[in-house]
DNA sequence: AGTCTTACTATTTTT
DNA sequence: TAGTAAGACT
């Protein structure tokens, strides 16, 4: 991806206009132009991590468009997020200028998708104006059918009908095409159920995700001419991530590509780890089947990691079967080996990685260069704690999307309502939002009208609050929201659609719901809508914004400050730093137990390719580490070390011996098979830390572990020798250690007193208790009392 | 309508 | 263990 650049911007640009060949094909080693000029017939691009995939696609596009084999919008090009295709369109942009900005048909499938079936919604029976249903909508709609059909929702509930119906639309099932084996799953009614959401949802006018593609392929099925004409259209089509494709975009594909069969694609077979929602590592592996004649050309020379990092990443992935094959190499250097580290428990790695992080800071490295990569997020907290105290700045990745907090789909209904009455679910969503009287029986008198007259929610409330139909209090309460909703909708075409959005919020009293709410997140939800609203100045107009937020919109981060940066192995993809810590590699934990549950030996390769994925984003650095013990669930758990540390060659792996801060001592790998734990079977699988073996413990792991968590006592800090940093040797208590850390990090005395009424982002509301220099002592209001930084807090 | 209690669950996540 | 979500209670 990041091989050394090429000419820059502005001499590409210019050469591009003058001789289109030149520039951006001179940066491109032969294999990379290789790819790049065959152009015709289907070619399959195997890039292995860190070789150049995007730089890649992104110069064959120039090249198409250069050469004038064709124009901008004739090429189909597509994506898995809007974040790859957002960064296509701007290095498309930077090769060959702003010709690229024309390209319509580059996104992702579900938006590409969206836009024809707005285009030839007719066809599908729909109207053009359909609304696409999120997530959360769905899981509503299905609740509702679930509770009609007299099902019980709390034996069977509506998140799992909808993960089944997903399965079912990832394989481009139409109801009465599900196989009757599994149309019994669900209470032996999924099937049925099914076809009762489709049905809804046609009557809704609306779409879910996985509609998205399946009503495309039906677009193209049912309608010889509308796909021929875009079989024609799309002289040439690339795909990106082929290896996350699943069944669906892959008949999609195949339906376009039969036209010119100029299609290609480029992905990773090890890179593939998107199983568990529906991706089809067998669409990459089968390609020249599917596309007979096809040209496959591998990328395996990498530009990012080092030689060590390369060669335990290589070693480590050949140990998956039914994989096409690659072997990376690398001209660079060797760099340092690969990092392992063993830890007493979850809290020691997390100081260990704090420690080993402010020492590469002290040797100046970028904290924006270092990243953490856990398998689950429930190890980033640990991380969490461990940085406030230690005042690292950090950000976590992932979480919650911008789009799918609830008050930013609470303000997004309000707008639907407004530009739309007859968007049900919207309606449902926020008529008693905030709360005003209006509970389940009003919306059943709605429902039943509605039924009854087959007209919208909103309709159906405008007409009854005109009859005696609803007590008093409520008719009155309704009537005044309806009128509301008629203002403002009579205000699209005058007001600026983003004063008319803080109107609405601010008359509907919901922005006044978050001021009167004293939770700590209240704050930020206030934040996040005056987000929102500003984000709509950069929209035409209302409908033109709620077009785009559904699929498109993303939470605005702020990469200007140098942080760490916290995430998971799934979230990393894509992504390089010059030093990864890798945590938690532990049987059970990773490979996460349930993957070798559930899915054998398909889960445990997944796993691996995870663990590949997560070492390939190393530059410089890689480094993980093993807990002896973690807690899991609450219960204290002894932990051996992952299968995945075992797999990594010796000559590329070198073991950290209670590493720098803590501990010269050494600590046990219990090597004596015991299957204590949960974890896996027993036996050594770890000979390469045999200089742990001369242990000074004499009681079994899990023994102390027991008897740690039993008295409540942690063991970790305690049994350990003197601690080394900065020569000074730490004392017993944990929160002894905590106070040394702490006092060593220098600051000015902080402005707030014992008593002042704080704010922090993550805990919210607190007195402060203690004050020592910058450090305060909190107690927060529902956090607790806590350590940390002045900075971290804002005056209340 | 708000607060308390109890029960349940506990990977990965994009669109 | 801890966090949430739904139901009961006042």
């Amino acid at each position: 991806m990041k091989n050394p650049a090429p000419g820059g911007g502005i001499a590409a640009r210019a050469m591009a206009a003058a001789r289109p060949a030149a520039t951006y094909l001179s940066g491109l080693n032969p294999e990379q132009g290789r790819a790049v000029e065959t152009l015709d017939g289907p070619v399959l691009v195997l890039a292995g991590a860190g070789t150049g995939k995007t730089k890649v696609l992104t110069s064959r596009i120039a090249h198409l468009i250069a050469t004038g084999r064709a124009r901008p919008n004739e090429i189909l090009a597509m994506t898995f997020t809007n974040k790859a295709a957002r960064e296509m369109k701007e290095r498309i942009a930077h090769l060959v200028g702003a010709v690229a900005e024309g390209m319509p048909w580059l996104g992702t499938f579900h938006s590409i998708g969206t836009k024809l079936l707005r285009r030839h919604a007719e066809a599908v029976d729909l109207k053009s104006d359909f609304t696409i249903l999120d997530t959360d909508d769905q899981i509503r709609l299905l609740k509702q059918i679930i509770q009609a059909e007299n099902i019980d929702d709390k034996r069977w509930p509506a998140r799992v009908l909808a993960s089944i119906i997903d399965g079912w639309k990832n394989r481009a099932l139409p109801p009465n095409k599900v196989p009757a084996g599994e149309a019994i799953s669900f209470a032996g009614r999924g099937g049925e159920l099914y076809a009762l959401y489709q049905e809804r949802l046609k009557t809704l006018n609306a779409v879910d995700f996985g509609d998205l593609l399946v009503e495309t392929i039906r677009l193209f099925r049912d309608n010889p001419d509308i796909l021929a004409q875009y079989q024609e259209r799309f002289r040439y089509i690339l795909v990106d991530e082929y290896q996350d494709t699943n069944t669906a975009q892959y008949l999609w594909l195949r339906l376009v590509a039969q036209g010119r069969r100029n299609i290609c694609c480029v992905g990773d077979d090890d890179q593939s780890i998107y199983g568990w929602r529906g991706a089809e590592v067998d669409n990459i592996l089968r390609f020249e089947k599917d596309f007979p004649g096809a040209v496959v050309i591998r990328l395996e020379r990498n530009y990012r990691s080092t030689g060590h990092i390369l060669g335990a990443a290589s070693k480590l992935i050949a140990n998956n079967e039914g994989r096409l094959g690659k072997t990376l190499f690398t001209e660079g250097e060797m760099g340092e080996k690969v990092a392992v580290a063993c830890a007493w428990d979850s809290e020691e790695e997390a100081r260990q990685i704090a420690d080993e992080i402010e020492a590469l800071q002290h040797k100046g490295h970028r904290l924006n260069e270092m990243a953490i990569l856990v398998r689950a997020s429930f190890q980033m907290r640990e991380f969490e704690e461990r940085f406030i105290t230690n005042a690292i700045p950090y950000r976590v990745i992932g979480g919650p999307r911008f789009y799918e907090r609830a008050e930013i789909r609470d303000a997004l209904a309000y707008l639907k309502c407004v530009a739309n009455i007859s968007n049900d679910l919207a309606f449902e969503r926020i008529f008693n939002t905030p709360k005003r009287g209006l509970g389940d029986a009003v919306l059943a008198s709605l429902h039943a009208y509605a039924r009854e007259a087959r007209v919208p929610l909103m309709q159906a409330a405008r007409v009854l609050v005109e009859t005696e139909e609803l007590k008093p209090k409520q008719r009155s309460t309704l009537r005044e929201l309806m009128e509301a909703f008629a203002r403002w909708s009579s205000l699209i075409e005058t007001m600026p659609h983003h004063e008319l959005a803080e109107t609405v919020l601010e008359e509907s009293g919901y922005t006044e719901m978050w001021k009167k709410d004293r939770s700590a997140d209240a704050a930020g939800r206030l934040e996040n809508l005056k987000e929102l609203v500003r984000s709509m100045e950069e929209f035409e107009n209302l409908a033109g914004f709620l077009e785009h937020v559904g699929l498109v919109m993303d939470a605005a981060s702020s990469e200007s400050d140098d942080r760490v940066s916290i995430m998971t192995l799934h979230a990393a993809k894509g992504l390089e730093f010059e030093t990864v810590f890798l945590p938690g590699w532990e049987e059970g934990v990773f490979p996460h137990q349930r993957a070798l549950d559930e899915q054998g030996k398909a889960g445990l390769e997944e796993e691996r390719r995870l663990a590949y994925v997560g070492l390939t984003r190393a530059k410089q650095r890689a480094r993980l580490y093993f807990a002896t013990n973690r807690r899991i669930h609450g219960m204290w758990n002894a932990a051996i070390p992952s299968r995945f540390v075992d797999e990594l060659p010796a000559e590329h792996v070198e073991v950290m011996e209670g590493q720098g801060t803590y501990g010269r001592e050494q600590r046990q790998i219990y090597g004596g098979g015991y299957g204590g734990g949960n974890f896996g079977g027993g036996g050594s699988r770890f000979d390469k830390v045999q200089p742990f073996q001369n242990s000074t413990y004499a009681t079994p792991g899990w023994q102390r572990a027991q008897a740690a968590a039993a008295s409540g006592f942690r063991p970790s800090a305690a049994t350990q020798g003197a601690g080394q940093r900065g020569g000074q040797s730490f004392g017993k208590s944990p929160a002894l250690i905590e106070g040394r850390v702490l006092a060593s990090s220098t600051g000015s005395p902080s402005k707030f007193k014992a008593g002042a009424r704080v704010f922090h982002v993550k805990f919210g509301p607190g007195s402060v208790a203690e004050v020592d220099g910058n450090k305060l002592t909190v107690d927060f209001d529902k956090a607790g009392r806590k350590m940390v930084l002045d900075s971290f807090v804002q005056a209340a």
